[in-house]
DNA sequence: AACGGGAATGAAAATCATTTTCATTTATGG
DNA sequence: CCATAAATGAAAATGATTTTCATTCCCGTT
């Protein structure tokens, strides 16, 4: 295993705490900071083992790495141009909780996202 | 542009109405069909245009395609050994409509998924 | 200070899904 | 039949991610 290096983690945050492997390789780069690319893919890891950023999906594949503890909410995505609105779920949040309850399910997470065309396209 | 094989939906709709591109090419081998895999994508790539079949991401990021208008669901995994329960998502696809219509999107589909530790683990 | 061993690093190669290119085959209408 | 467009698929290209492996760094011990 290796420790997450802390430059890693520091370019998370200031990408806004969610960007993509490669997002964070470019900016560290572009900055001016020494850095290989498998290592920031492995802190990537590495910060997702200790649950410190957790890790989702773009439409193309892409996995995007987001700080945990960052205001959880959901995304209104458009299919056609890629505009995206952060909407709050408190409806999810509930059927969640109600669900696993019912299925004697714990310390549960979970995803949701919406997606369509917006009114532009 | 291309016309989708039929086949192709004929083998899905036999998967089960889910799998990756490369499951359905594989399945549609081992039961002696001649297809390539160029084909198979582009297959899918046109169901999906004509709306027929959506796209989800696996988390793996591999992309799997699934009839419309199966029964849709959503899943309720175990992180620790993987056990997954069908459960449904009134309460999800009545945000979801909700959302779309506050902020103008129209023709919208979702995902949702609930991870934690099942009673056993 | 010199040494030794494990962790961290990164360049380059390997992997894997997906897309593109391009030449060939097939279907279809005139 | 012929001509033209559509479909096909092998092979190469792409792009993210992972693996390999040799080197470097760190740290506690002599």
């Amino acid at each position: 295993m290796s420790r997450s290096n802390p430059r890693v983690l520091s370019t998370l945050e200031r990408a806004g705490g969610f960007a993509s492997a490669q997002e964070v390789y470019r900016l560290m780069q572009r900055e001016g900071e020494s850095i290989g690319l498998t290592t920031v893919y492995r802190s990537l890891q590495s910060l997702v083992n200790d649950k410190i950023v957790d890790v989702l999906r773009r439409d193309d594949g892409e996995a995007i790495y987001r700080l945990c503890g960052e205001a959880h909410h959901h995304h209104l995505v458009c299919k056609s141009c890629g505009v995206t609105v952060e909407i709050e779920g408190g409806a999810i949040e509930k059927w969640a909780k109600v669900m696993a309850e019912e299925h004697g399910f714990r310390d549960v997470g979970h995803t949701a996202e919406i997606f369509g065309l917006c009114s532009k396209c």
